[in-house]
DNA sequence: ACCTATTCATAAGA
DNA sequence: TTCTTATGAATAGGT
């Protein structure tokens, strides 16, 4: 595009080909950005070098977060574990629920987001009490929500950890009472003595209580 | 581009707006494809208009194919894109520089906008231990800064009042002493009365804290 | 990496 | 929307 034109084929002296990826993968990011702010899109772009190298660009969220979205689009199943949330982001629905839940959603990830700004941005994105004030409510929300899922998890962690450790015990006990007749056959047959002070040692410790 | 420069930020006119994304999501389309042919590369991008238009372009194969690549490469061993975020996340590297902030920030909204799912997709996002147990320790970072920030804008907003009302004494004061002054004047001139039972009714009460 | 001549992309207007 | 065109950007080839 300078200094001669170039034909629209693969370019076959490699040092010129290197060179041209480099050039032009910068150019096509840059290009992508700019759309991306300009026209308020959200666009992701993958690129695999021929030798397999990958860059990438999500100009908005993650690239995780654009597959999510793409998937949903394309009617592609549930190639995560997240696509179903963006499902609902999509399709403006003429049933009035699902879209206020979308809405909201956004607004939420919208707080979210500039509380992230706001957090590591040094001041950039600069929050007013009212916003705030209401971010705090939302993440002591969020905060005893979590507690209580946290909760539950401990507790049937400490249901599975207490069945498991019943089950060794036992296990413990028919071990013990193994050894003890191998013992007593040794000791009848050589008069040989053999220490049984075991007391359980096959029993897991609760490191779930470190958290 | 043409005709003038352009600022790097949102086309606030609709209609620019939209004729600039026609133009540019083209042309950005263009380059990939131009980029893929002359450099061999396996180029995907994916745009999603503000209005939640899908665009796409894969350069080699599908899409889909472009995705499992992609997957692959970044690791992303589990069923979820998001679900290696919590092996990175844990590490608080001593010095950021620009590109790893990005992607702290992106972490940080992936588990977020996982969080909101969590919170608002009825147990669809299940998180496990693990990560309620990080979001948890987020969040609570999260209040105690918001907090601090809170309660600088209220001590703030405190001086501004505590001024205001110094101001207002002052000029309470002053109209009493002038009503003061009228009251003798009518007396002197009338023989008659006026209540003068003011006690600063111009004080503002500080409602700030209600919050 | 840096430099320009040149081609390309596109903003504004019709 | 599409076309035109002046102009800013991208970049091919070279250093």
């Amino acid at each position: 595009m300078a200094r001669g034109k170039i034909q629209l084929k693969r370019i076959e002296n490699p040092v010129h080909r290197q060179v041209t990826f480099c050039k032009r993968r910068t150019g096509l990011l840059k290009k992508a950005k700019e759309l991306s702010v300009l026209c308020d899109a959200e666009i992701g772009v993958v690129i695999f070098s021929p030798q397999g190298k990958l860059f990438e660009l999500a100009t908005k969220g993650t690239m995780a977060g654009m597959i999510d979205k793409y998937m949903k689009c394309t009617g592609g199943g549930r190639g995560s574990s997240s696509a179903t949330f963006t499902a609902q982001e999509q399709l403006q629905p003429p049933n009035l629920g699902p879209k206020d839940e979308t809405n909201v959603l956004k607004q939420e990830i919208e707080m979210l987001q500039k509380g992230i700004r706001y957090m590591f941005g040094g001041g950039e994105g600069v929050m007013n009490l009212e916003e705030l004030l209401l971010l705090e409510k939302h993440l002591e929300y969020w905060i005893s929500q979590i507690r209580s899922a946290k909760m539950d998890l401990m507790l049937q962690e400490i249901q599975i950890l207490r069945n498991k450790e019943g089950a060794l015990k036992n296990t413990n006990k028919y071990l013990l009472e193994k050894i003890e007749e191998n013992n007593n056959s040794i000791l009848d047959a050589n008069f040989a003595t053999v220490e049984t002070n075991y007391s359980y040692p096959l029993t897991m410790p609760s490191e779930i209580f470190q958290f």
